[in-house]
DNA sequence: AAAAGTATTTAGGCTAGACTAATTTTAAAG
DNA sequence: CTTTAAAATTAGTCTAGCCTAAATACTTTT
C-alpha cells in the first residue's frame, strides 16, 4: 500500500520545516498545522499515523523527526515537483510563477517512471524553475553555496542563483523590476531596522522590501 | 465546487457504456457497477448524487443517461486522457500499452491549460496512439467511417486505425504479431461459430481470437 | 511556586465513497 | 398467472481526513 495525498503533504511539510534550523528539537505540531493550513487536531492524529507506519518518531509535547523511511519519501516527493516544474517551464513554456499550483497536484499523480523519463527528456537537471536543488534518484541533494540576498554587503554584485517559496504575485513582481534566475544585481543600500534594500538591476534602481529579499538566495558574480 | 475523482470516472464510464448502442434506454447500474468494480449499492449511491447534480437524468429500474452537462464533463475527461496518452507516446517515449494506467491517474489531476499546452506542443492531433479521436476543446468528436475487423470479408484487404478497450497484455501481443496502428493487413479466413480469425500481415499468417477481433477497426486500404 | 498563557491531545462529529446483507421491484418462464 | 430469477434499492458499517470544543500538559511571568 503506497502512500496518500495526505501523508505525502504530512512528510514534505515535515521535512521543510526541519530541514533549515537543524535543530535539536523536533518539528511543533503546530507548525505543521499553520504551513498546511489544518487544524492542530487533525495534526496530532496525522502524526500518530504517520508514527505507526514508521515514516516520523514522536514524542508527546516535544515534536517529530523523520526516519530515514520517512526523509527518503519526503525528498521522493521534492524531486516529482521539482521535475515537473522545471519540465513545465522547459517544454510546455510555463512562466516560472505558474509551475508551482500545476505541480502540487501532479506530484500526487505521476509515477516514477513519468519523472524520470521528464528527468531523461530535460537532460537530467540540477536544478528547478527557482534555482531549487533537484533530488537525484536516491534522494541526494546537492546543497548551493549561496548566501541570502540580505546577507550581502552593500556595494557588493551579485547574481541570483535561488528563491525560496514565494507567491505567484511575488514572483511576477520580481519579472517586473527585472529579476530572473541568473541575473545580475548590485546591492546599493540597506537601511536599518530590517527596511528596504536599494538594488541596481540593469542600470535601474529598486526599492525590495526586506521580507521578500530574505527568500533571494545570491552567489558572487564570476563572469 | 469541481467534481471529485469518483464523479469524473462515473460520468466516463457512463458516456462509454451508453455510447455504442444508442438505445433508447438509459444506462443500467450493473453495466456501471461492474465496469468500475464496485459494488452495485455503491452505484445507485452515487447515481443519486450525481442526479442531484444535474449531470445524468435517473429513473429508477429504468437506467441512467448524461445530461448535456454530464456528457460535456465526460468528453473533457475523455480528451485529457487521450491527449495525455498521445503526449507520453509522442514525447516521453511511452509504448502504446504503457499510456493507459499513467493517463487514467494524469488524467484527475492536470489543469485545462495543461492539457491544452500538451495538446499544441503536439500540433493539435486528432486521435490518440490507439487510434480513438480527441474530441476538440468543446467536446467535439470526429467519429472515423471504420468497421470492426469482424465484420470484414475474407480477401479484404485493410488497415489497421483504432483499437478499443485491450489490456497491457494483449497490446503486447498484437505488437508481437506485428499489428501496430496504420498498420495493413489481408483476413485470409473466419472460422464459424465466432472463431478464430486468420490474418496476413507481413506476410506471415496469424490466428486471431475472435474476442479481440472485435476490438480491431479497420478500414479500407487507399494507398 | 502559583497564575496565566500557549501548545497539544482527546473526544466526538462530519463527509465522501466504498462495502455487505437484506429487501423490493421488475422481468422471464412455466 | 404464478413462480423464480435477476436487477436495483435500502439500511447499516467502515475508513480516511478533516473539523470544533474541551481537557490536559508544558512554559513563562510574576
Amino acid at each position: 500500500m503506497s502512500a496518500s495525498k495526505a501523508i505525502e503533504d504530512y512528510l514534505k511539510c515535515i521535512y521543510k520545516l526541519e530541514d533549515p534550523s537543524q535543530t535539536e528539537k523536533g518539528v511543533h505540531t503546530s507548525a505543521i498545522a499553520s504551513r498546511l493550513n489544518v487544524a492542530q487536531a487533525s495534526v496530532s492524529n496525522m502524526i500518530k499515523k504517520l508514527s505507526d507506519q514508521g515514516f516520523v518518531s514522536y514524542e508527546p509535547y516535544y515534536g517529530v523527526a523523520l526516519t530515514t523511511t520517512g526523509r527518503q519519501l519526503a525528498l521522493q516527493m521534492i524531486r516529482r515537483h521539482r521535475v515537473i516544474e522545471q519540465y513545465l517551464v522547459e517544454r510546455l513554456h510555463y512562466a516560472w510563477d505558474e509551475v508551482d499550483a500545476e505541480a502540487e497536484v501532479l506530484e500526487h499523480a505521476v509515477s516514477d517512471k513519468l519523472v524520470d523519463a521528464m528527468w531523461e527528456a530535460l537532460g537530467r537537471p540540477t536544478h528547478d524553475p527557482h534555482g531549487s536543488p533537484i533530488p537525484d534518484q536516491d534522494g541526494i541533494m546537492s546543497e548551493q553555496p549561496v548566501k541570502a540576498l540580505v546577507d550581502v554587503a552593500e556595494g557588493e554584485q551579485v547574481k541570483l542563483a535561488r528563491i525560496k517559496n514565494r507567491s505567484p504575485e511575488e514572483l511576477r513582481y520580481l519579472t517586473s523590476i527585472g529579476l530572473a534566475m541568473g541575473e545580475g544585481l548590485r546591492v546599493k543600500t540597506k537601511a536599518p531596522f530590517n527596511g528596504p534594500i536599494m538594488l541596481e538591476i540593469n542600470n535601474e534602481l529598486h526599492a525590495l522590501d526586506y521580507r521578500i529579499a530574505q527568500a533571494l538566495m545570491v552567489e558572487r558574480q564570476h563572469d
